[in-house]
DNA sequence: CACGATGTGGGCAGGGTCGTCCGCTTCTCC
DNA sequence: GGAGAAGCGGACGACCCTGCCCACATCGTG
């Protein structure tokens, strides 16, 4: 277990990370509409979530618009941009994310806690084809979101250290390596779904194994110059 | 592993392979026909050539035509269909895997072979973003592309058996795998080239590790049910 | 119950791509 | 050099997606 995996967080490092995962989004969620209006804004937010999953985050407003039984105004009224309504479909996956980094956080083994998180998130990430797409698309705008994964990413951050510290991560590891994981991981994203999962449960266990520390390992190419926040999956261009 | 790893060559899945990289395409392209269209003809594969390295397989047709420099009836004219037009750009590149494969097989070093087939395509892909999409969209029609590639899959296949014979590839190892490595590598493709050469050279690194045998390496989640031929990306949809 | 504010949905213009058609140009062969 | 075939390119209609506008419907409060 890590040395200081203590209750006495004076580890300069360690003292920013905090719960992540505390909310999903503030409660004032459609707060002030009237009922009917706060109905068919729950339906054209359940309705993105089905697409989103099933064809990814590309997929036309007017036909999330039809699935929700509703016309392309009403959802242009309530999400005037489609960043806004994907923002927040994955605002509770984000928070799930979070959460995920805060348990391994808490788990006294920062190795074990490291392959879950790992684990966690490249599984959302094979369940839920609009889920990769969010993810890296890195919404230039949404405060919410880009503030959410700060945290995160101070948390994977810290988590890495820790791994690193008990002996369990290779030493050359770098941060932009769980990016590189997330990157491949939503390469493998396909048509089906069970074929993804398998694909990735897969691809998974064998970076994990790469990434453990040997006594024999060899030296690898320098790490890509790639963080969760620079990083754009333009769409389409 | 494989219940019938045996020395004798006489193996049944090892007498079909030969080699696959000979000839890009029949010399008849564009034969026939008069003077300026041939070098037409051969300015839109260039443009396209370059349009779809920078930008990937989903550029406009009419953006092609614009580079080339022709319009768009003369694009339609010589290639009916986007994929037409695709198979034939890529059809080099294909031959370039084939040939990689080739040499791979005559490498006295089966895992030296196995190591160099995937660094080679692996980097193909990261230097070209159109490669990525052409290789995996399967298509349905080209015979030309199928049989090439069904070729490939043949020379890998008899590669990775004689990596396992060697023992320096792990038992458990799936011709899948190869399918995972070449989608995980794909994901890997960002906007600028330099990143994405990075970020995929660490990639193969940390999986070549990862294929290679151990003593005391621990079981592994099933392959997925995915090969090349089956594989398709679905785009947009 | 009635009335005003709030919300709704279809229609519509704008922008973009695909693939074809047709009048004009250019090459080739004699 | 000329006739005819082969080739050319821009224009065009069809389709799809986005985002806005306006006449009508619905809610909920007095």
């Amino acid at each position: 277990m890590a040395p200081d995996g203590d209750p006495a967080p004076k580890d300069p490092s360690a003292r920013a990370v905090e719960p992540a995962g505390s909310r999903a989004l503030p409660p004032d969620a459609g707060r002030g509409l009237r009922s009917d209006a706060r109905h068919n804004r729950h339906r054209i937010l359940e309705a993105a979530r089905e697409a989103y999953r099933e064809r990814g985050i590309d997929v036309p407003m007017v036909a999330i618009a039809r699935r929700a039984g509703v016309g392309t105004a009403t959802l242009y009224r309530r999400f005037p941009t489609r960043e806004a309504l994907v923002a927040e479909v994955f605002a509770d996956e984000m928070a799930e994310c979070a959460g995920a980094v805060d348990e391994a956080l808490a788990d006294p083994d920062p190795w074990r806690g490291f392959c879950s998180v790992i684990t966690k998130v490249c599984s959302m990430q094979a369940a839920d084809r609009g889920f990769t797409d969010a993810f890296l698309a890195a919404f230039p705008d949404s405060a919410e979101f880009g503030e959410r994964r700060a945290r995160a990413e101070g948390g994977l951050a810290e988590l890495v250290r820790r791994a690193k510290e008990a002996g369990r991560l290779r030493a050359d590891f770098a941060q932009a390596d769980l990016v590189l994981l997330l990157l491949a991981n939503g390469g493998v994203v396909t048509d089906t779904r069970e074929t993804t999962e398998a694909a990735s449960r897969r691809l998974v266990a064998y970076l994990l194994r790469s990434f453990e520390s040997t006594a024999g390992a060899g030296s690898l190419p320098p790490a890509p110059p790639i963080g969760l926040g620079q990083l754009y999956r333009l769409p389409g261009d």
